[in-house]
DNA sequence: CTTAGCATGCTGGGAAATTAGCATACGCCC
DNA sequence: GGGCGTATGCTAATTTCCCAGCATGCTAAG
């Protein structure tokens, strides 16, 4: 049962499995104790091993071992997660306009970001424009 | 129980749950036909109607009459909605670098960029630079 | 008037989700 | 060695979720 690619993750997950991906994804990967100490209202141990557990018999986590306890990273891959989540996004909130997207991103950060980083993506957005 | 403004909605809400208030901040406003028309594996009519109502007993969404028929909205504003979901996308998948989310959204989409648009962004991003 | 269509109000029940608890193993320190 | 801390494996139980069905009311068509 080989888990399509590109299906949008929110649709087969719950709300604690959903919430578990997503510190996996923030931290790449994560012990039993990181992702619980990363969970909003956080249950047991055995409550966020059984669940990562669920996780992996799904298909969208595997484990490895670190000494003496299991690391828990997603099986796909974060860029691929990544542009799910914002198409999603897009649809959702922005009417499907990227320039809506970007404006917002901007709005909301606009003083938090360096004249380096300005300055890169006013060169991104020139090349997208002399793209093919 | 008035529902504090700023807590993420992703706590709170069940899968189905996300799935309507999506609906809803995507179209604005729907009746129980168009959300059930609009959600994924739509269940039945009556499945809808109480979802609804329980989001609304949780204060998420509200209901007025048009004619014969509610027509549901979501009662957090969409731009604050909106605004939390971008925090929470960029701690997930981007480190928090509001420059790496708007660098994937133009490599995702930056074909369907017209010049028009392109020049827009350029132009933001220059105000950003100049502000304060 | 009566019937068909579509709306809401309400309620019960099966399935899934979420949780905690117990048994067990390993390493470390006193 | 004995006990403590922390790990996993497994399982049972409650809570939440999710759904469909039925009763009812209103409007419009026949």
């Amino acid at each position: 049962m080989p888990l399509r690619a590109n299906r949008p993750l929110h649709l087969d997950v719950s709300r604690r499995e959903r919430q578990i991906l997503d510190v996996l994804y923030a931290r790449e990967r994560a012990t039993v104790a990181e992702v619980r100490a990363a969970l909003p209202n956080a249950p047991s141990y055995s409550a966020v091993r059984a669940l990562l557990r669920i996780l992996e018999e799904k298909g969208y986590v595997r484990h490895g071992q670190d000494g003496p306890r299991y690391v828990y990273a997603p099986t796909i891959a974060r860029d691929s997660a990544k542009r799910s989540a914002l198409r999603h996004m897009l649809r959702t909130f922005f009417n499907g306009s990227t320039e809506q997207a970007i404006a917002a991103l901007l709005d909301d950060s606009s003083s938090r970001l360096s004249d380096d980083e300005l300055a890169r993506l006013a060169r991104l957005i020139d090349q997208a424009g002399h793209k093919d």
